[in-house]
DNA sequence: CTGAAAGCGCTTACAG
DNA sequence: CTGAAAGCGCTTACAG
């Protein structure tokens, strides 16, 4: 393959003004321009990227390691933050942790290889244990809960607030029997338990008691959970009538637990979901749902870490929390 | 950062020893391995990629460019392939190409300049007029259709066949006036137009005359352009009691669509999709579908491309079709 | 506007 | 089992 050293020689330059036309540098004259460009074009040049990585100690590429790459929730997110780095000059790539502790570190780790000049994490294995040791030099910004005091920069949803008003939602239109699907981690501030401290708070304010039958636990929050713990809430025997889930892919998965056991919604059950991912828009019935501003995730994870990685004299680690709205649609009509 | 010549200072070994624990090479006697490992530690010292990547020629990172990182089909390949490839040493690097001929063309340009060892190509925006630019020497598998007898190695799905037991199967349970949802690009080896194919011959064998008014077609194939094609059916005022989607999206958005107008599916309509996406095992009605085996494309793309990696003498581009199974449910029961 | 020199941080033969 | 030397292909100051 041809170099740029090789570029020069056909051009009859040195091999810096080849560099100076590729990195459109403005001192070169038109007509020395022109010869490089056809040189190139003959020899087919590619720049290298390693040897330019290497030199200029930066790859234009941010890491975005995600629990999975096959979910909704963080496919949307991720083609959120690809638009925005892109619009920024950056590549994004995708690493998948599969919600593995190891795995996140690894992420880290792979930012300080330099394979990235900056990485956006979203921490779900990572517990608040780990903080330390987010206390790295790379540019990070750490999306989830787990980190809230990190020396990190921090995006999280509005858990208890979103959940608050998903419940608060569901009682406004007549429930009282109200169950909550959700995850396993108890852990004090894992999703799980944010989300599980709205609703209580809501059922509270409501003067509604809250009931443990009603309360069913996930492992890990698939479609296929969705569903069976619509299935044990049926089978279980304790009176529901609406169900708060803690995502909307399990949200999707009720709404198919429920049909199997033949309750309709909203007829027998309401349903409300979070995220608002695309595919709530379409369901039969379609899904009510807290839109947790993806938009704005994306935008302040993308800017926050383009700053870190611009340099940021006396900066101070942050933690931000999106604004929600609630969108209702059939499934609490 | 400290470098490998930090460590090799530290632990009183010369770089090359510290490269040799590096890379697991056996010949290091252990105490010196020891000692390499502690300098390693105490001085945070991570390797840097560009450096390796630069010597040693090769990324072990293999790139995989498609149309869109949210989509559920794509989305579930990729975990396959992340999966297949990491088995084998290989990170994966996913790539958004929009489904612009312009950016398959950039992505094969990224693997020249030395980012990837190889790529994985799903190309849709690329025609068959485009199939001397894949005459490169990337290592360089293509999933998609256009590419037949192009220069490389190719992965098609089972489209022409697969269509064709879809509409059979709508047939077969008593649909005589069937719909098709497809793309809009008519161009010879387009998805669409070997769908396409498959159905108007399923419909030729069984001795149903095709109704142009049936055939509606959308530039993106979203859920959302499945809906709207639903309502088009409907409003447009032709009879029919089936409908062959081109895409478990659009079918999605079909049965939504379907829903919006009051008609029951399976009851007033049947619906067939084509990808068996996750999604469809759990819309209401799920969803009956052609699955390609995405695993066998998956295990098939990664194997074809570390075989071209690893060097072939001798090698000759291959066109592979993967089987598929009719998966029956709800929606055309 | 253009160039000669140095060096980014590794790994690869080659020796011993 | 360990090391000295060369070099992967670029870009960055510094000169002129």
């Amino acid at each position: 393959m041809a170099t740029l050293h090789d570029v020069a020689r056909a051009a009859g330059v040195s091999p810096m003004t080849v560099s100076n036309v590729l990195n459109k540098h403005p001192h070169v004259r038109a007509e020395t321009r022109e010869r490089v460009l056809k040189a190139i074009d003959e020899l087919g040049y590619r720049v290298n990227v390693a040897a330019r990585n290497l030199r200029a100690g930066r790859t234009d590429t941010i890491g975005f390691a995600v629990p999975e790459v096959d979910s909704p929730y963080f496919g949307q997110l991720a083609s959120r933050i690809i638009a925005k780095a892109h619009d920024a000059g950056y590549r994004v790539a995708i690493e998948r942790t599969g919600a593995d502790r190891e795995n996140e570190l690894s992420a880290i780790t792979s930012s300080r290889t330099r394979m990235y000049d900056g990485l956006i994490l979203s921490a779900v294995g990572l517990g608040t244990a780990d903080r330390e040791l987010l206390n790295t030099d790379v540019p990070m910004v750490v999306l989830g809960e787990s980190m809230a005091d990190a020396p990190v920069d921090h995006i999280a949803l509005p858990n208890e607030a979103g959940t608050y008003a998903a419940t608060a939602h569901l009682v406004d239109r007549g429930c009282r029997r109200i169950a909550i699907v959700q995850g396993e981690d108890q852990s004090r501030l894992s999703v799980t338990s944010l989300r599980h401290a709205g609703y209580r708070r809501a059922l509270a304010d409501r003067g509604i008691e809250a009931d443990d039958a009603l309360v069913i636990g996930r492992r890990h929050l698939s479609i296929e959970d969705g569903r069976s713990a619509a299935h044990e809430l049926v089978d279980g025997g304790a009176a529901f009538d609406g169900v708060v889930c803690i995502t909307d892919t399990v949200a999707l998965g009720v709404l198919r637990g429920l049909a199997d056991r033949g309750l309709s919604v909203p007829g027998d059950v309401r349903v409300v979901g979070f995220d608002d991912i695309l595919e709530a828009r379409y369901s039969v019935p379609s899904l009510t749902t807290i839109d947790p501003d993806r938009d704005e995730v994306a935008r302040l994870a993308v800017d926050l870490l383009l700053t870190r990685i611009a340099g940021s004299p006396g900066w101070q680690p942050h933690d931000h929390v999106t604004g929600f709205r609630l969108v209702e649609r059939e499934s609490t009509a």
